[in-house]
DNA sequence: GACAAAGCGGAACAGTGCTCCGTATCGTTC
DNA sequence: GAACGATACGGAGCACTGTTCCGCTTTGTC
């Protein structure tokens, strides 16, 4: 029913994924649309017409990482001690993903037109995975009940903003801090 | 010594900070240049002369409320029962600050050129605030002794980001939980 | 009033996002 | 393999923004 797509096209598609992933470690994922053209050596309208808007562009090209942070949560679950421990894996991946990726955690907050909906993306695909470790570990006791999986990602994800420009800026010490909050802590 | 500025500069200049707290209420501090020369009723280059920076108008308009932040840091420290009541209540002004000013707490952390400065000036007035804050819990022994002014308000500008755009998103409440990981707890 | 210095305005240039449509390529049909 | 409609491509063009630069105006002084 739907028509298959042309040949030409097809191709075009993977070479602008290699090209936007070039192009993004180099030089974020802010880089101007005409670099990431200039890359592929096609014309801008090329980029638009298969990614509409910059969000797409974005989540095509990391969607496979995505994929396997979202698979890694249920497998934490079970081979971790505790779902705490899972949890806190799991935290460690989804830093690992968005600061080895320039300008990734700014674009996600942004309000931009562009990348509305990269947010969307990332909370759809990643948020229910988070939330079964939150609820995990809730259920066992091990940290409090009263944080919601879009709070905590948010939070993760404003806390990695930055982490290139200035390498005495440590997100994870933070995180730390924000998840050691998040544990139960004995009733006084 | 310093030949005195001519009365039409002086008054400008004064024009110029009205105008712009004006704009920054209405579209944020991002808002492009000409709105706000436009809104002051001057050129832009009457704009560049007197903050050549972006991050030196956006300081000029909230320097007098960052100098009551500041001095708002002894103060608690001397009413408050305890010195991590004093630097909860201070982070509690400092976020109220943020938090009020559309796109601030995003554009402190902006490495882009016109706000470079921004991000240093806050550290400079408020980071030894905030450290004296610190260390007086830390003495205490009211929080862990092992974070540093600079991470912390860092942290918590980039909590910060983003409630304009989503009214779902209470920076609050993973601030309140940072600084529940920040308590010490009782050591198991 | 005249004159130099200080200050002003905004045209002009550069970088960017995004659209639009004439042109080229593809797949199909004969 | 030629012809033809559908599909996709390229990049010029427009809008918007930051920033500079210099001819013109205003100010303060003598």
């Amino acid at each position: 029913m739907p028509p298959r797509k042309r040949a030409d096209a097809v191709r075009n598609e993977q070479t602008l994924l290699a090209a936007a992933a070039e192009v993004f470690v180099r030089s974020g994922v802010d880089a101007p649309i005409r670099e990431i053209a200039a890359e592929a050596g096609v014309g801008m309208g090329t980029i638009y017409r298969h990614f509409p808007t910059r969000a797409d562009l974005v989540v095509a090209v990391y969607r496979h990482q995505v994929e396997a942070c979202a698979e890694a949560g249920p497998a934490l679950l079970s081979t971790e001690d505790s779902a705490a421990a899972a949890l806190r894996k799991w935290i460690d991946l989804f830093v690992d993903f968005l600061v080895t990726k320039h300008g990734l955690a700014g674009a996600m907050q942004s309000d931009s037109s562009g990348f509305a909906s990269l947010h969307a993306y990332f909370l759809d695909r990643l948020g229910p995975v988070c939330g079964s470790l939150l609820d995990a570990a809730a259920e066992a006791g091990e940290i409090r009940a009263d944080v919601r999986p879009f709070e905590l990602m948010r939070g993760i994800g404003n806390l990695c903003i930055g982490r290139d420009d200035d390498p005495r800026y440590d997100p994870r010490r933070l995180i730390g801090l924000l998840l050691d909050g998040l544990s139960r802590q004995h009733p006084s």
